[in-house]
DNA sequence: TAGTTAACGCAAACTCTCTTGCGTTAGCTT
DNA sequence: AAGCTAACGCAAGAGAGTTTGCGTTAACTA
């Protein structure tokens, strides 16, 4: 017999309370200085409660990643290709730039996530598939998915990584260009 | 008066056991479990003396990076400007998959590195630009730094990162072609 | 080659992270 | 509304991480 979880109430309120001092904490603090005695101050949860329910750093910051993930922000949908495009493109070079973002690499590189990072991954690959299907549809000459993860996210990323700045409006759309001028001009 | 440094010998040696340990156990361990007591154990070099040198392990993986940075390994320079650019991806992927190219995006996304990493970046784009300079001068067509970074370094990175693998050699040639057609068919 | 002392090995002491038992609070069920 | 117990707070204790003093080794200098 397995005991029933009470997720509601204050459990719930624990949790984000925990996440968001997460978060606040990355903004100020270096990454290294990052500790769970930190994180149990600045939220007023207990070490002892944090220890019982997350065990380590990485898993706590496991689950903010998940629950952010499982999230689904949607795929826009503004019924061109360029304007989807261009509307994604800004999206993730802001995401990108926040506290979740680094979390979110910092996730993917060290990998000890379990299968939900990937099923989100193929979840988030599906929803862009079907919105470059709809251009299809309209009669576009949409990428492939690999080109649009390739030209456009792969920079916003890289960006932010090494450039230490998110990339901004204007070259989000530059490289939305680059994109869509890969076929040649359309037929 | 400030004491007299003895970089040679048994320092240096001391350095490299404990540099080949890190990326030894890189190999084998999680991210997670890397501590100092191992890296000890591995390298054979007493926990007290890296504390004493390094501190932390952060200090330690800094330390690391920038040796490997200020290496300064070779722009490829193989007379035309495919082969340059066919060369350097190929190398890149094959860094990116190493666990110090693992160190370095980690450093790189800390930030907790000195101003030594943006010398090297200063550095190697100073050098991959001559490498686009001479091809310039040969009468080809090369694109701009920002353009080779973006079209194919960050999606190197990108595969690594996020997909867990490096991409092939053939891969990493479409993405040469990709840039090398961005101009259009030259003149 | 001999002297000086930086760098290291060792071990004890110390600090902090993490675990665990127990009493209290508050979801969830009936 | 009352009972049951998951989830939390608290504090003591175990354990791992880090520091420090001292003797030894071995670079560097003269």
């Amino acid at each position: 017999m397995q005991p029933v979880r009470r997720p509601g109430g204050r459990t719930a309120r624990v949790r984000t309370a925990v996440h968001e001092a997460v978060l606040d904490l990355l903004r100020e603090e270096s990454w290294d200085d990052l500790s769970i005695a930190l994180v149990a101050e600045r939220s007023g949860v207990h070490q002892a409660t944090i220890y019982r329910r997350w065990g380590t750093l990485s898993g706590l910051i496991d689950d903010m990643v998940n629950e952010q993930l499982s999230q689904g922000s949607p795929v826009p949908d503004t019924g061109t290709l360029r304007g989807d495009l261009e509307a994604y493109a800004l999206k993730v070079a802001d995401d990108v730039a926040s506290p979740m973002g680094a979390l979110y690499v910092r996730a993917a590189m060290v990998g000890s996530r379990g299968s939900e990072g990937e099923v989100y991954l193929m979840n988030r690959g599906l929803r862009l598939q079907a919105m470059l299907d709809r251009a299809a549809e309209r009669g576009e000459r949409p990428p492939t998915l690999l080109e649009l993860m390739e030209v456009v996210i792969a920079p916003l990323y890289y960006h932010a990584i090494f450039f230490g700045r998110p990339v901004g409006p204007d070259h989000a759309r530059t490289l939305v260009d680059r994109l869509l001028s890969l076929r040649g001009s359309p037929g």
